[in-house]
DNA sequence: GCCAACGTTGGC
DNA sequence: GCCAACGTTGGC
């Protein structure tokens, strides 16, 4: 089993959303590495760290897991889509996704500054200035410390 | 295939 | 809301 961090806005969609949906599509991915991710490594029963972007503070929400692995993503087809990629055809989508299930929230977000502090976290693109990857690996250390930071907290 | 222009992400 | 950093697009 992997274990990965997904962004999004809370506005956009939120940990509670996902809570209150249980799961839900990761439509939207419009960037060909976390697609990558997606299509070709995320696995049944992974573990994903879901992180809030944009937010106050951003940080880290809670926890998914991977419920169904890669398929089209069907917000490239919808031509009212903010998503809508009018190049891709459907016989060979551009797009793919994971469907991800809620599994639980933190009492707290841990926030990125608390993240950004940890010598074991430094190699993650998230805490790494310019990266911008919406959908990263996380290793079995960065997961032990994090989870362990976010029931400390 | 280069690279300037443009659009987007996301912290602050 | 600003804007730095980045990825993508498209003219050449």
């Amino acid at each position: 089993m992997k274990y990965w961090l997904v962004k999004s806005e809370p506005d956009e969609f939120s940990i509670d959303d996902l809570a209150k949906k249980k799961r839900a599509g990761w439509e939207g991915v419009r960037n060909y590495q976390a697609r990558n991710f997606m299509r070709d490594l995320m696995k049944l029963g992974d573990l994903v760290l879901f992180y809030h972007s944009n937010a106050e503070p951003s940080g880290i929400a809670g926890i998914a897991k991977v419920s169904k692995e890669s398929h089209p993503d069907p917000s490239q087809f919808e031509r009212h889509s903010a998503y809508y990629d009018p190049k891709s055809k459907k016989d060979e989508p551009t797009w793919m996704m994971v469907e991800i299930e809620f599994v639980e929230k933190f009492n707290r977000v841990l926030p990125l500054d608390r993240l950004k502090a940890e010598k074991t976290l430094e190699n993650m693109p998230l805490v790494k200035k310019g990266t911008r990857l919406s959908v990263m690996p996380v290793s079995e250390k960065e997961w032990a410390c994090i989870v362990a930071l976010a029931k400390k907290s």
